[in-house]
DNA sequence: GTACTCTACTGATACGCGCAACTGAAGCGC
DNA sequence: GCGCTTCAGTTGCGCGTATCAGTAGAGTAC
């Protein structure tokens, strides 16, 4: 009579608890549990898991992940800390995905923009999640911080693969490589690369302007002539210059991305420049604007749902001891062609 | 002699605990908490709290989250649900600075992309957050279900405003009302509106619609001509076709977003229009590609340092219980005007 | 009838922490 | 010497769960 059924007015009405279960079903809390979490190995009719599971669900029980955390010393969280780079679309869908993705495991993703001035121990003090996901390699003493916090493993999404699973491989320089052989295969002998003005981003712009280089040298094309795009007027307009007056001139250009691929369009534009005819532009993210823009944007898609799922497997795979899986030879970016190219 | 002190090789080093620091520093574990956690009203000589101090940071000592959230009923986490619209860049620093602001409040933010499929209590399960924000307003069962599973509260950035301090004021028509005045200023007496393709944003478009409409009437402007604009090269050809053989013609349209103010700029010159001359366009976010697009993009801007303070504001004002703030008259939005408009 | 096994559970403990209640000693007024 | 207060702590409970170790009872073996 003490318990439940209604809670007194004005008494805040508490959250059933595994004991209620156990008391509404006539057993014990330990019945409870083994019942709901389907431990093997203990031998209970199904009359009584019947029992259990209907109280379970008269009450709207749903067990209490803190205490659950507490035991097992780790939450079914996945955190991902993101980078101070601004994230656009694509992120978000890569997100997305891996949300329902991790979520099929059991696991709850959730990201944290990283505060500045904020270390970031104090977001495994809140979560105390099953894994932490960088976008950039943390150092060595970070990741020690953190298995001397409980978590153990933490998995970089980009930087240079260290073969112990630590940074997932994602091939960055696949994605330069894509932008100057579409453009090769047009006919374009001399390419230029457009470096983001951002230094935040320069890690990964690094990568895919190795790949691009890389594919330069394979195909016996000059090395690309590298000039820095800051979104500004003045600042497209500096790198076409150079572009336009080198010798022998670029023809075609790969860009960090899509915003400043469309500047270069938009500068080219400005100056009298046509676009493809004078200067060929690919980009890389398929924003939104890239479909629609004038011309319309040659740029390099990733396939988010394969990257995701890529992800989530290497995620899965650490916290069940089993080893790394084997990389996709190439994880799922295509070129959409359109008319900038 | 049967803890710590140094485990055995191969042994997984546990993390310490507050015991583990008590037996270091020569006191009981209450006494650790209480200098731990400056509890109020307790006597401890700071020698004493020296010591404890001293221990703690030894050992490196992190209270554990989940103890701590299992006996105060919740998390010291603020979760932000994601819609399934994609976010931009806006909001991404949106969410940077409220990470920031809700840390200076003890709350670590998170993010979930929610994922289709998955019913939103998973989601608490795993997290029991202090507080759940949501993009749009949740149904009274939805609401109803957080608080039997014991969280109280549950907040919506956008929606209609309840008074009851669950809907935040973010006034989008003032986004709308900013845009139309802007163009009125400039001479314009018939608007459009470039309504979004994608269904997902609706009630957005709906509130920031609304905005321009009031202010025609106000000014005494016709009613805005809105036009859906999918992001395709027909759909923006048919919405421009749309707002120039209407009588009167429109001569500035009021985007629902910077995407779709980029590609009715595109499209129109496509079809030789010249863009202020012929159409004046303003969109909203201030997207990257908006600087440096040609002709550059007019735009209103979210202050969103502002707007995310206030947000914190309201949030930690409903967690301590205190009544809701007094919305602001203007949450910093503005226009940036470039060659556009 | 005893010894053993198997079924179907239950009891108790531990996880790490916060907090209420208690204690032993010192200080003080008279 | 007695009662009272303040200091400086300690003991112990409880949050909700997982899990190990146990156990009453039924069934079988001989």
């Amino acid at each position: 009579m003490t318990s439940s059924s209604r809670a007194p007015k004005g008494a805040k009405r508490r959250r059933p608890t595994a004991a209620d279960v156990a008391h509404r079903a006539g057993v014990s809390r330990a019945t409870v549990s083994y019942v709901l979490n389907n431990t093997p190995h203990q031998v209970i009719p199904e009359t009584t898991r019947e029992r259990v599971r209907a109280a379970a669900a008269d009450l709207g029980y749903t067990p209490s992940a803190a205490a659950r955390a507490l035991i097992k010393g780790r939450s079914d969280v996945a955190l991902l800390v993101l980078p101070d780079w601004p994230i656009g679309p694509t992120m978000g869908s890569l997100f997305e995905r891996l949300s329902y993705a991790l979520g099929e495991h059991g696991l709850t993703f959730v990201t944290h923009p990283r505060a500045a001035g904020r270390p970031l121990s104090d977001v495994w003090k809140a979560i105390t999640p099953a894994i932490v996901v960088t976008f950039e390699d943390l150092g060595q003493d970070e990741i020690d911080k953190l298995e001397r916090a409980g978590i153990d493993y933490s998995v970089a999404l980009f930087g240079d693969p260290r073969g112990d699973g630590r940074v997932m491989d994602i091939p960055q320089q696949q994605t330069g490589r894509l932008q100057a052989e579409h453009l090769a295969a047009a006919g374009h002998r001399t390419l230029g690369y457009a470096w983001p003005g951002d230094p935040r981003v320069s890690t990964l712009a690094e990568q895919r302007l190795n790949g691009v280089r890389r594919t330069c040298a394979d195909l016996g094309l000059a090395e690309p002539n590298v000039a820095p795009v800051p979104l500004t007027l003045d600042g497209v307009a500096q790198a076409l210059h150079t572009w336009r007056t080198a010798s022998p001139t670029v023809t075609a250009v790969c860009a960090y991305n899509d915003d400043i691929a469309l500047a270069i369009c938009a500068g080219a534009q400005r100056q009298g420049l046509a676009v493809p005819h004078d200067l060929a532009v690919i980009g890389v993210d398929d924003l939104p604007a890239a479909s629609v823009a004038s011309p319309t944007l040659t740029t390099v898609r990733f396939d988010t749902n394969a990257l995701a799922d890529y992800i989530t497997d290497s995620i899965v795979r650490r916290l069940e001891g089993r080893p790394a899986a084997k990389q996709p030879t190439v994880v799922g970016q295509s070129v959409i062609c359109r008319e900038s190219t």
